[in-house]
Order: C-alpha cells, then sequence, then structure tokens
DNA sequence: TTGAAAGCGCTAACAC
DNA sequence: GTGTTAGCGCTTTCAA
C-alpha cells in the first residue's frame, strides 16, 4: 500500500540504506545521490513509518499525559503546557482522561506502557500505584503532578502550595473581620481537597467549627444544601472558603446574589467581571505542566538524581468578595 | 530489557506463538497451558509490545486530533467527547495543537500519520489541505471539524450553523427594538468568522453599516479601539453581536458595564452569573466532538460511502443582555 | 492443540 | 560513499 523504503530504493536505485541515511540527514551521501532519493521520496509520496522505527529503536519519542478531565480549564491549561514543551523535544503526547477514576487512570496508564511511552506524566485519581513499578523498574520516568503518588512510590512530584494557599485565605478573610468562616470543599480522599482543608483549620484555629465544612463531591444540589444548611445556623457564616473552581461557581450559583465575603481556590475566567470581583486563590496550571514536563525530560535525558518535589507558589489575587466586612 | 514474547514462552516452556495465543485469547488452546502461560507473564511482568504488533498488522488503533488550542474551552470540550468515542472503540488519542498556524497543523498532521494514525480529526487553521492528499489516498480517512477542508478536499464535515445563529442573533436583537447593530468577530479568513459575518449581514439587510463592523484577531486593545470608534460614531451602535466566546469577554471587559445589547456566539461558563445574564448562541462541542469520531469510526468499520456534511444546529439562550430595549 | 518459519519496515553494525 | 546483513517483537501462514 504505502511505499517503504525499499521502494524508494530502487525507485532511485540504490540501497536501502542509502535511502535511511538520507531520510535522517545522516552525514556521508554523495548529494547528487541523495538528491535523487530525495526526489523518489517525493515522487512515490513516501513517509516514515515510525512504528518500525520506533521497534528498532526502542524509543517512541511519545509522552503519556494521564489528567482527570480536559473539558476542566484547569487540566486544560496543564495539558496545553505539556505540549508545548512536547512539541520543542521533539515528542508527541497521548492523553487521557481519568475522570477521576482510579481504574481508568489505572488503564490509561498501562496503555500508555504498552505503547512504550518514553515517559508519563500523571495526575492521579487513586492512592495506590504499586501497579507502575514494574514501569518504573522497566526504565520509564514517571512524574506526578498537581497530586503525589501513593504510598511506597518514590518519583517526581510537582504540587501546588495547597494548605499555605488556604491559609492565606482565611487568614485574609480574618484581617477582614470574620469569624465565621465556613468551607466547601471536595471529598478528602482527594489529596489537594484534604491541604486545603488541613490549611483552614489551622489558619482557623481555635474559631475552627466542623458545622460550617462541607467535604463531598460537588453537585449543584449538595452545595444548595450544604450552605443552606450552615447559613440556618444560630451564628452563621459570614464568609465562605471554596476548595476549587467548580466549587466557587457552583457556590456563587447556589448564593444567588446574597452578600457574603468569598474566596475560592483556583482562579477562573471571569471571576473579575462579577460584582463584586471574585477574590481567588490562584494556581498556575501552566506552569504546573511546563514544570512536570521539564522535569520528565531531564529524566528522559539521563539524569538519574534522586527525585524531586516541587512546591509551586499560589497567589491571592484580591478582587472585591473577600474584602466585604462580616 | 523489558520481557518479550520470547522470554515468556521460554518461562512457560512454550512456543512463542502459545504466548501469542493466550496474550490476545485466540481459542485453542489447552486451558492447562494457558494458566502456565498467564502465570510466566505475571512473574515477569510482561506486557505486549504494541510498536511491534503494529508494526506487523498495519493498524495503530490511534486516532490523530488536530485542534486549535486545548486550552480553549471550546476545544477542551470537543477533545473530551472525542475522547471518550475512542476509548469506548478501544483506541487512544494523539492530539495537538495548532495555535490557529497553518504550518503546525500540517506538521501535526504529518506526524500523525507517519505514526499511522488509523484516522484524523482535523480543525484546520489553514485553506489548504492538498498536502493531505496522499494520506486521503493511502487510506487514511480524515473527519473535518468546526471548519471546511480547503479546496479540492472531499471529506467529511461537522460544522455548526454558524450564519443560521448569527442571523438569529440579529434578528433577536432587531426584534428587541436595535437598529444600530455593531458586530465584533475574528478574521474573516477564519471560515466561522466569514460565516457568522455574512449572518449578520443579511439579517441586517439595509440596515447594515461597514463602520459598525470590526473583524480582525482580537486582543484587548483592538477590541478597546474597534468599540470606542464606534461609540464614537453620530448614531452609534445600541447592541453588539460578538463573533466568538473569547471576543464576548474581551468586550465584555473593554465595555467596562456600560449599558449595551449583547449577543455572543458561544456559551461560556458564568455568562448566566454577571448581571445582566449575557445572551449567547450556543454551539456544542461536545456533539461535535462526538459526531465527528463517530463518523471517523464509521469511515474505520469500512463506510465507503460518499462524504458527509453535519450540520449542527445552535441555540439561542435569551439571559437579558440581549433583551435590553435601546 | 501446538510449533517453526517468514516477514512487517526500519536502524545498527559492519563490510566494501 | 555505499551496500549487506541481522534483528527489533510481534502476527501470519502453514505444517505437524
Amino acid at each position: 500500500m504505502r511505499p517503504t523504503m525499499k521502494d524508494v530504493a530502487l525507485a532511485a536505485g540504490v540501497a536501502l540504506k542509502t535511502v535511511s541515511r538520507v531520510v535522517n540527514g545522516e552525514p556521508g551521501v554523495n548529494p547528487a545521490t541523495a538528491e535523487r532519493v530525495r526526489e523518489a521520496i517525493e515522487r512515490l509520496g513516501y513517509s516514515r513509518n515510525e512504528s518500525a522505527r520506533v521497534l528498532r529503536r526502542g524509543r517512541t519519542a511519545t509522552v503519556g499525559l494521564v489528567i482527570e478531565d480536559v473539558a476542566d480549564p484547569f487540566y486544560a491549561g496543564l495539558s496545553r503546557a505539556v505540549e508545548e514543551v512536547t512539541i520543542v523535544e521533539g515528542c508527541l503526547l497521548l492523553s487521557g482522561s481519568s475522570g477521576e477514576k482510579p481504574a481508568r487512570e489505572r488503564e490509561l496508564v498501562r496503555t500508555f506502557c504498552a505503547r512504550r511511552v518514553d515517559g508519563l506524566i500523571v495526575v492521579p485519581a487513586g492512592d495506590d500505584h504499586s501497579y507502575l513499578r514494574p514501569e518504573l523498574d522497566a526504565g520509564t520516568p514517571a512524574v506526578f503532578a498537581d497530586r503525589p503518588p501513593g504510598p511506597g512510590l518514590d518519583v517526581d512530584t510537582v504540587l501546588s502550595d495547597n494548605a499555605g494557599g488556604a491559609m492565606e485565605a482565611v487568614g485574609h478573610l480574618l484581617a477582614h473581620g470574620h469569624r465565621r468562616i465556613a468551607m466547601l470543599g471536595d471529598h478528602p480522599s482527594i489529596f489537594t481537597a484534604a491541604e486545603r482543608l488541613a490549611g483552614y483549620r489551622s489558619a482557623l484555629g481555635q474559631l475552627f467549627d466542623p458545622r460550617l465544612v462541607a467535604m463531598r463531591a460537588p453537585t449543584p444540589e449538595t452545595v444548595r444544601t450544604d450552605l443552606e444548611r450552615m447559613l440556618a445556623l444560630d451564628s452563621p457564616p459570614t464568609a465562605l472558603f471554596t476548595g476549587n473552581g467548580r466549587l466557587t461557581v457552583t457556590a456563587l450559583r447556589a448564593l444567588g446574589g446574597r452578600r457574603m465575603g468569598l474566596i475560592g481556590f483556583d482562579d477562573f475566567e471571569l471571576a473579575d467581571l462579577l460584582s463584586p470581583g471574585v477574590t481567588v486563590v490562584a494556581q498556575d496550571p501552566a506552569g504546573m505542566g511546563r514544570v512536570a514536563a521539564e522535569l520528565l525530560f531531564r529524566r528522559l535525558s539521563g539524569d538519574g538524581g534522586p527525585s524531586e518535589h516541587v512546591q509551586l507558589p499560589v497567589r491571592l489575587i484580591p478582587r472585591g468578595s473577600g474584602e466585604l466586612s462580616p
């Protein structure tokens, strides 16, 4: 069907290896011969079969990326940054969304490994990564982003300063006079959610009140219910800290214009256009992707040093909602 | 390094072919033998080398997706839908962002083809796709989404009803009493931008005024400049039609709370939370991705019928900004 | 039910 | 400079 090197060699009247040399830009080919080969390539519409090349060389020039959901702006930004670095390094990106399901994460990683990706960047959904052991031992490096791997796996990680960001957010609300500060977070089995809860708690100290905390997978209904319950308390919250971008938006809808101190973890588009503007603790998804990818490519180029653990700073952006008084 | 079928065969005391049969679930293997093989596979941590398999079989079980930018919510939604279908079909997704650069689109397609993807889904950046001819001839089907291919290429397409949506938007503003309706759109060399401009123009008829139209790659500065120019006219616009999601958001910022009729093409998160809510013509990015992917897989399973051209409906969602009177 | 041999398209190692 | 040979790990074909 498609022409092969052999076909090109035949057409150009040279040996197969000469075609290979031309295709790969190897030195030591007579310019005239090379020209003849190039002409045959053009004429036959030849393009190198990468599968064969990969099989022979052992490197696929492909990186696998497992995230939670490409349709989530945070992970979309991360993906784009990973892709950017990957392209520069001459590699391609295989990617897949786990949808927060450990089984799917595992399935994706397995599939990527069967395709012999050179390396992996994983935003884990589960917390048992023992299945990665053989792959790591076989020399496929992995970098974990956003969340660390389960116990027993010593790999590079790139995480945001989740606890610090939450502390800063709550501290900011405290500084503006709030004493009853509620938190809506994702299920604490998710690393980032647990870290942010820890930061929230430590910033509140004595003021901590478990009735002002709701941690579970958010839907419009659960958020509404949780908020209503809290607002019906004897001393209701005057401010709210939301544990991720989706929660912030859902909470804004549930609040329906009710005036209340609010700081959300994660920045989101249009946060500045709402009134009041929404104060957020901004992460840097693109930075996270870039750093993770660069770390991976350093490993791929032979860096065998001890595993690195990068913590990315977060940034509080005051826009109004976090500066309301109680 | 990694164990091969040969290693497994040796360990299990069978021939290589028997291992192959077990790995691929082919019938006609003695259960006891199969068990022995499985045990050896487990013990050695064997996993099939897909590159070798691909080389032999000719099919990669991989689909290539070229979009404009994963970090754009529209394309992120499309990607996720494509991924969904792809996974169900047992394939993997290679994807890349063209960043609206024809050269990069071409490069990505080339690279994907060199990896022998089974099929392609392309949101084109350029309008010359003659380079795809050899790939199509070699039997790699392609589906174009969001925008059609350049002239001379007869492939399946999945497009939104861009002109119809624009007409509906402008008609809606007219019905609410507006007569001076401006349009901000992307550069008309982009298919969707041109189509939406055509719809705008045809809905306006005699009311069309070229001074109320600005079509160019949007940046905060250009949008601000264009709007200021229009608003300084003797009879300034009382309403605005924006040609895509990014433009809508940028225009909202530039307007800075100024009360003005507004309908944007593309829905966006939080459009309902602004005040007034932003009326939009919503596309269905996930539907587009799904339909394109399904079309591709129908081709892959042998459907050789004439090329299909799906047009997806759009939906006007009134939220307030499009219902303001002049 | 099992196995031996050939070969997918390419690159590495070595002649010439 | 150029060509020959071997073999990457698998599936296909055919034989036992």
